[in-house]
DNA sequence: CTGAAAGCGCTAACAA
DNA sequence: TTGTTAGCGCTTTCAG
């Protein structure tokens, strides 16, 4: 079943096992002649250590496992793809962990996996703050899109990409705004509305939320009616598959975007350049999140628990394209 | 830094820590009483099992991992999504590993893995037969969307998907075909291309390749304008994100689809039912192909290696959409 | 610079 | 049914 181990080497190459370890796991405390040789014979028998012996000494896996609320949700493959390359580079397994967004799920999974993961990142934790606390008093913790008092976070900059995106539609002579809310345990979502809210107050427009709405497009109909029932003129779905959604579910009700109602979505996936009319939204350097996270951990992981963990903000852009349009005409 | 160990659930429960090995791993060779009161006082004191030293012992992992050629590729996602949940299903962690259409990254990964999983399950892997007999040489394999004889694997009937295809364009009175292929080492791509040739010849209807292609929508421009030239009236591309790179091309250059030229694509991602016009392409189900890999794997980790590997082939089905119609004029 | 030996946490004989 | 004990493959003191 299992190649040779370290005793076939060390007797092979004539040496002691402490040697033949020495000799993969720290190169300078051993004669390079020796080295070479131990080396030689190793590669030469096919030998590959063993992570779990390795593991369970040390204590340190080399693995680090990545949370995310929902993997059927495009947005999350730019974060995986990220995680995924940082976690490489570092010859760092990835385990992917997929939470269908159920916060139960997601706990027993991460408890099932702690004994055997360096640490967790968590994209979109819908875990409550005590959860990730605790998980946190178990294993290094970064949370993606999601910030948490004392811990490190890596997330985009949605208070001012929420500004921009008011800005907008403002300057498009919307004087009224609905947002369709995300899950209600998501931090997002509440970050969201009230980055959308204050900036709304801050340039003198109105705006409602409605809500909450499971994020995918199935959802958009729902989600559609009710914005209309607002009577905005301006709707800003919780993420882009929702705005997409809801842009169809207008079409059918021969709603005109973006000449009726002016849709703007969140996360700027690859299918929001594809649908017609394209979609209005607010991206950002998603793999850098996933990037980052990775990084934060894996040094979080040398250090002994730093005091300041890193908070990352990075910059969102608002990216305009066919669903969001001026103000034409008031309805009723 | 790591929790209580077996030792200190037996010390605190009076008990040998074979008790409590066998309290969890195999309930029915200790008395209720003692299960019962050795799993209090572990729940008591917060003991997890180390999986690291389980599997040094016992050779078993409980991981799989899951290789993908390029992680980007929307049309894994739900290939990934099967394997998670089926994997999770029996309890057993999902790795995942992104080759990034480089068979020299796919097989280091894989050889770094392979001590530390109880098997592979490769998604349209770029590795040549003869890695692909090696690595089953370590490890249990199992291949999706490529076969090899004498090896486990799980596909789409392409060759059914592909006569579906020629058929469908020949009833709408095309008579030429070109297939813009895939990457050069895809097995996928040559299975295809023979598909769709045959029943080319079989219907009647010319077909020419152009190609290989890296598919990406980025990928279509060129992909396009070769098409044009070869004077075509159909075009098969090698997958949907290929696909949705054509029509962008094709609007661009004037060529109106479906009036001028019919595109049909592979794997029906979730964008292919919102770009415009929207993509006619073959589908399958992709969640089922991710989900029976790993169960044949699970299983054939159990089993000492049968003698006639199982070949699953899944049913494609044609979505017909807005990207293919009747041909309407000659073109020069 | 190298060897001997003691474990890491758990399981699997073998006894009792 | 339960306890004792010997490792799984590797790293890491501690001597030499």
């Amino acid at each position: 079943m299992s190649g040779p181990t370290i005793y076939d080497v060390a007797r092979e190459a004539g040496v002691a096992t402490s040697t033949v370890s020495r000799a993969f796991s720290s190169p300078n405390r051993v004669s390079a002649s020796t080295r070479e040789h131990v080396l030689a014979v190793a590669s030469r028998l096919g030998y590959r250590p063993n992570p779990h012996a390795r593991a369970l000494l040390s204590g340190r896996h080399h693995t680090v496992a990545m949370v995310v609320s929902d993997i059927t949700n495009p947005h999350y493959f730019e974060l995986i793809r990220g995680a995924e390359m940082r976690a490489r580079a570092s010859e760092y397994t990835l385990v992917l962990v997929n939470a269908e967004e159920s916060p139960r799920l997601e706990w027993d999974q991460i408890q099932r996996l702690a004994p055997a993961v360096d640490g967790f990142v968590l994209a979109a934790s819908r875990l409550p703050d005590e959860n990730l606390r605790q998980i946190a008093d178990q294993r290094p913790l970064v949370l993606m899109n999601r910030e948490l008092r004392g811990h490190a976070s890596v997330v985009l900059d949605h208070v001012r990409g929420c500004h921009q995106i008011v800005e907008h539609l403002a300057s498009l002579g919307h004087t009224d705004l609905v947002y369709l809310g995300g899950p209600r345990n998501s931090w997002m979502a509440a970050t969201r509305w009230g980055a959308l809210r204050s900036a709304a107050l801050a340039l003198g427009i109105g705006a409602r939320r409605i809500g909450p709405f499971t994020p995918k497009v199935t959802q958009g109909g729902a989600a559609a009616d009710a914005a209309i029932n607002s009577g905005a003129t301006a709707v800003v779905a919780h993420n882009d598959l929702l705005a997409i959604g809801v842009v169809q579910r207008l079409a059918q009700r021969g709603v005109r975007v973006p000449d009726d109602v002016s849709v703007v979505g969140f996360d700027n996936i690859f299918a929001a350049d594809l649908c017609t009319p394209s979609l209005t939204t607010l991206g950002g350097p998603h793999a850098d999140v996933g990037r980052a996270a990775v990084e934060i951990l894996l040094q979080a992981a040398g250090t002994t628990r730093g005091l300041d963990p890193p908070q990352v903000v990075l910059p969102t852009e608002l990216v305009l394209r066919g669903s969001s349009g001026a103000r034409r005409a008031a309805r009723g």
